[in-house]
DNA sequence: CATCAAGTGTACGTTGACGTTAGATATGGA
DNA sequence: TCCATATCTAACGTCAACGTACACTTGATG
């Protein structure tokens, strides 16, 4: 699976970023070492271009820094595979329910915690986007009374 | 006007950056170089708080750089100056009213501009939002199902 | 199959946003 | 007046997130 694979300038082109910060990502971890051809050349599938999307949308819309986004991405990584897992132990002996459990429920913690910051951030955005749109509007009334003015003069 | 003076500890104090940071904002121009004590001190003014205020909503909760907020404040500056005058200027002659107006021009411009940014930013955090709720729904719901499952065996 | 843009690892350079240190004043209270 | 802080300027240090240069392979194309 994962057949159709990019090449490093193909992740370039479609998603704006220098081979560098794809070396570099894989350097700090933030992205997975990529499949590599006989001689060396990396090869990324549909999930990691997936996956630095994502992370290329919380580093410029969240501003979060690299280190924020890899804990946040790691346990969407391990929510991921415990989801795999449950799928697979449907009917299976659950001798370790409770360990998956509480992973789950850290997890969730995590992900509200996540949350909370976006909706702290959203709300601050927005506050901010009224401010100027206020600001906006009243420039226009003052150019709109400018305006007013020369035509009757 | 501006009697209510604050030194350094002060601004330290109420808005919780270091000095280092107050003489960095003042270096790179975001800051107005404040009044002095004849020893040299720093002393700041309300209007400089409201301004240091606004410039860290502005790095903290939107994530812009120095130099973009430099360039938002120049412009918001730019369209006080100018309201101001026009109040100065209600009655009185125009000669350069076309001067004016091509100022006006050109900050409304540029306050589109940052609003435009603003909304931007605004609908990929939505995005990501919307992201990070469904995923947070799934795993409770997963949860749930654990639980029920748990309880019943 | 020759070529040459593109990719590789290694390593040092850069930029932004401050932190830290040093040595010399300033300030406000006892 | 004296002293403990607090501030000043100037300069170097730091850390993240890449940029850039180098000497060297790869692999698509004429």
């Amino acid at each position: 699976m994962n057949r159709p694979a990019y090449t490093v300038e193909d992740v370039v082109k479609l998603l704006g970023v220098t081979p560098r910060t794809l070396h570099y990502y894989e350097e700090v971890g933030l992205l997975e070492p990529a499949a590599r051809t006989q001689g060396g050349h990396r090869l990324y599938g549909e999930d990691t271009l997936e996956r630095l999307h994502h992370i290329l949308r919380l580093k410029d819309a969240l501003g979060y820094s690299l280190q924020e986004i890899k804990s946040i991405l790691d346990t969407e990584y391990a929510l991921d595979k415990l989801k795999a897992k449950y799928k697979n132990n449907q009917s299976a002996e659950n001798r370790d329910s409770i360990l998956e459990e509480s992973i789950l429920e850290e997890s969730i913690r995590l992900l509200e915690e996540v949350l909370q910051r976006v909706d702290d951030k959203l709300s601050r955005l927005q506050t901010v986007q009224k401010n100027i749109r206020d600001r906006l509007e009243k420039i226009q009334a003052l150019r709109d009374r400018t305006t007013t003015t020369k035509s009757h003069s």
